[in-house]
DNA sequence: CATCCGTGGCC
DNA sequence: TGGCCAAGGAT
């Protein structure tokens, strides 16, 4: 892509996101650090509306990282709610102590410190010092890679892992200029999230259309290796989802409890066991279980 | 680098 | 109906 494709690529999109952005708590002029920092976290994996009420509350609650690090782990588990992948929670409030103890009680700006905090990658590390401190990084998520996937490179979907060609293309993409990167970063995400999505992209009412490789080729298949679903039904991540419902919805878990939630005893076991020695648990007398206090 | 880790909605 | 997908990280 040369230097005018790339021109019209940034015009396009910016254009697009700003009469196109949701207005979303975390993007508002008001949000803290804190509050991008616990939106990141939160919506790892997980869908956009699902995490907008747990947001609120958390950032109710605990509108600071100072807040959240005073409050036992089991809160923060308790306070996730169905969010999934709940050891982001404890994740979140290890990252709050860390906070506290190495940076003042303020979310650190630079890369190399946020890199540094339980739960947080490259993704998340670029996009808290992207959005919430307006720095020029490259911010990979989901979004971004499919968008550069199919615009540039022609592809339907991104490879499985992030490639250093891939990585190429979205460096040399990224605006010189730090206020614009910074928004270039949100406006691509948003595009692959609100236009050009996984099942059915809107490529008519897409602003690069007209710039897209993947468009121009005629929309060819998917024909890299099967991207695996994961399975559900009788895992442990089942097990253990429906063991630690019990322990959010209730002071004690019991023994009794559990076997009625999951019949097999040799998986409810093991299960029980990670969860204890995940943090997410904490077996209180034998036989009975609760939310680390 | 492959696998594990929750949850729910959608076509 | 069930596979697929949703702002990944840790190991």
């Amino acid at each position: 892509m040369d230097a005018a494709q790339t021109a019209a690529l940034h015009e396009s999109v910016l254009a697009w996101y700003d009469e196109h952005a949701r207005d979303l708590p975390w993007r508002g002029l008001d949000a803290t650090p804190w509050s991008v920092m616990v939106s990141e976290l939160m919506l790892q994996q997980t869908p956009v509306v699902r995490v907008l009420p747990v947001h609120a509350a958390w950032l109710e609650r605990w509108p600071t990282p100072a807040d959240l690090a005073a409050e036992t782990t089991g809160e923060a588990v308790r306070m996730w709610g169905r969010l999934g992948y709940p050891r982001r929670a404890l994740r979140l409030h290890a990252a709050a102590t860390a906070i506290v103890e190495r940076h003042g009680g303020e979310v650190p700006s630079s890369y190399d410190d946020l890199l540094a905090l339980p739960g947080v990658g490259d993704y998340t590390a670029s996009a808290i010092a992207s959005f919430a401190f307006g720095k020029r990084h490259v911010v990979l998520d989901t979004n971004v890679r499919r968008v550069l996937a199919r615009a540039v490179t022609g592809v339907e979907f991104p490879s499985t892992a992030v490639t250093r060609a891939e990585r190429d293309v979205a460096t040399a993409l990224l605006p010189d200029d730090e206020a614009t990167a910074a928004t270039w970063a949100v406006a691509t995400m948003e595009l692959g999230a609100l236009v050009c999505t996984a099942r059915q992209p809107a490529c008519d009412a897409c602003p690069v259309a007209g710039l897209c490789a993947w468009r121009a080729a005629g929309h060819p298949a998917y024909d890299g290796p099967p991207r695996r679903g994961q399975a559900w039904a009788g895992t442990d991540r089942q097990c253990r989802g429906r063991i630690l419902a019990l322990a959010r919805d209730a002071d004690v878990v019991t023994a009794a409890q559990v076997e009625a939630a999951w019949p097999g005893a040799e998986q409810r076991e093991r299960c029980l066991a990670g969860l204890v020695a995940d943090g997410l648990l904490t077996q209180i007398t034998p036989g009975r279980w609760a939310l680390p206090g």
